[in-house]
DNA sequence: TTTATACATTTGTACATACAACAGTTGTTT
DNA sequence: AAACAACTGTTGTATGTACAAATGTATAAA
């Protein structure tokens, strides 16, 4: 059933992928999804970003981007801001501090990645790319 | 950065099927991880598993499939048994209730694994799969 | 103004997972 | 045989996550 082997290999790699740059962000004090939410918001580029907004762009997308928000808090690496338009609203921002930590972590990442996809030419890369992206993830989103 | 669209959208990707695959299966009773070892428990067609073996096939390899065979006890799904001829090793079977229970779920879990690749040809598929299996993730085994 | 409804986030609670320490078993060395 | 290390699985503990209920805010209707 070849409908099955790509479901299952899409899972296994994304639970290696995530299991060895997770690996490589412990030794910074960040988990997977931490990094993914600062880099979220690093990509806002200052711009406004609310709880719902961030947790919609995020890879694996759970029930509570807040708690996770009060860890990146705790260590000083975003700001929460109540939005004044909407009170109901929350904007996060990533600070100077989260900033620099991303900088700093970025090339061991930027490595990471290389290394997994290094067996793929970058004619191979497009290919599979186009092909994920035909799948289409982004359709199926809350079809609980 | 091609590297990390690849590997972004392999996460991402891997994230969507689990939660897919997953909200069928909350209805039986099982969670993915424990539906995942009965369909490997089943693959070995009454052979010997013990838990290293079974972990070592899982989607998502974490550090105690122990407790996951324990909730399938509880549910007599499979059996435990010391292995003989070394007494460290402990043998998995799935037991006839597990075999009927995931029988009855095949039907379900076909049609979503289709539904979630429906946009794909069986060409395109194909070429996926190859591309996959060019990225080669059982290397990375336990690089930890 | 009061009431009702929808919205955005937070919190409570149960469950799942990661990591390290532990226990029993086997194999090897002396 | 005794001592030691390696192997296989289990358990303790802290942390992460899912799901539902609760909180506070905005919008609209009566």
């Amino acid at each position: 059933m070849i409908n099955r082997d790509v479901v299952v290999k899409i899972m296994k790699g994304g639970n290696v992928f995530a299991e060895q740059i997770g690996n490589k962000l412990q030794p910074h004090g960040l988990s997977l999804q931490q990094f993914n939410v600062l880099r979220i918001l690093r990509g806002r580029n200052g711009a406004a970003a609310s709880l719902e907004s961030v947790t919609y762009d995020m890879i694996h997308r759970m029930s509570n981007t807040s708690r996770l928000v009060d860890k990146l808090l705790e260590k000083g690496l975003v700001e929460r801001v109540v939005c004044p338009e909407n009170r109901r609203k929350v904007n996060i921002f990533i600070t100077h501090r989260g900033l620099k930590l991303l900088k700093k972590i970025d090339p061991d990442i930027d490595q990471t990645e290389e290394t997994l996809t290094t067996s793929l030419s970058k004619q191979e890369m497009d290919q599979l790319l186009q092909l994920l992206y035909k799948l289409n993830f982004y359709n199926t989103k809350n079809t609980k």
